[in-house]
DNA sequence: GTCTATACGTCGATAGAC
DNA sequence: GTCTATCGACGTATAGAC
């Protein structure tokens, strides 16, 4: 439990529920100040300005961790499995609130370090075959693309559709880029 | 040659020019009407707002009018090359100024709209075997994917890469989704 | 029916006094 | 460190002139 928080502390937890809640635009500076119990300006003097505050706040790191490490053979539904899984609701969260703000530069690049780290950085050594590193950032689009249609335009087929056929229907698209058969079967299986 | 423009039609042509290179947010009513050379109220008196002036203005029909159409041995392959053939700025521009423009519900809404009319009503009654509609929508799924890393956060790597060479490796995963196989090869060859 | 002029309220951000 | 006062720019509304 805490007790006590910073200032810093308080304006970045209330920015965070914020952002998340209203989006970056729907977001002001002196709505995060109400919220945090401190005055406006304040807001700016700790994080210099709104665009900081909210890339402080965003994280998108970790949220992928494990899931390039197993097997290959299972990489694609392990990748859908486990954006579908646990913490599901915080991820799409952290995405949506990401991309809908991405008429900032600083956000834009934030997002490409971010594919860079989860997808690019471990995937491309352990890919077999040709052009191992052009693959590893096309499934990162793959996963980008899905995340693209249950958290940013909120498709409500996809966001209501059950788990698991999706984790083995969209695993499969995944994995063959992966290179590797899995052998639960094929795509439209 | 137009030789003379109505104010309405100097204002959304002043207004998609800027909207493509600045973006939403990095366009203020009062460019668009100085462009236009009219005064700014003119612009939400003729549009009624900055937000119903980029929908007019922006449009993302008839993109990929022709791909969903063909045999569907080749629809990765030919979804992708049309993406990159010819017109492919005009399109990774509409889409780049689209999905920065996200925190407006509107544009979520004619994203969505637009997903709908140019994957899923053409392909759902096409695909053969089971969850046609989801394999539909995933293979929407897929296009914004790579759409998100080549206009939104422009990756170098996918941007500069051999188009040939992308038409076959992401065309090849999203014929997993289609459910028929391309004779021309496996994902990775 | 256009268009101009002006103004309102809110925004992010700053300067300077406590 | 914190607050007060304020800035310039924004989206938008309206009243009234052509």
């Amino acid at each position: 439990m805490t007790v006590t928080l910073t200032t810093r502390e308080a304006i970045a937890r209330a920015a965070g529920a914020l952002f998340e809640q209203h989006g970056y635009t729907g977001t002001s500076v002196r709505a995060v100040a109400a919220e945090a119990g401190v005055d406006p300006a304040l807001v700016i003097r700790h994080f210099g300005s709104k665009e900081k505050l909210f890339l402080d706040t965003m994280d998108l790191q970790g949220h992928f961790g494990g899931a390039t490490l197993g097997p290959l053979e299972e990489l694609g539904e392990r990748l859908v499995a486990t954006l579908l899984g646990p913490g599901r609701d915080v991820r799409l969260s952290a995405y949506r609130a990401m991309v809908r703000a991405t008429d900032s530069e600083l956000v834009r690049a934030r997002l490409l370090d971010a594919l860079e780290e989860m997808f690019v950085g471990p995937l491309t050594p352990r890919l077999p075959g040709p052009h191992a590193e052009l693959r590893a950032r096309l499934i990162g689009a793959q996963v980008a693309g899905l995340l693209d249609q249950m958290a940013l335009v909120e498709d409500p087929v996809l966001v209501s559709v059950d788990p698991d056929l999706l984790t083995r229907t969209y695993g499969a698209a995944i994995q063959a880029l992966v290179g590797v058969p899995d052998p639960t079967g094929g795509p439209v299986s």
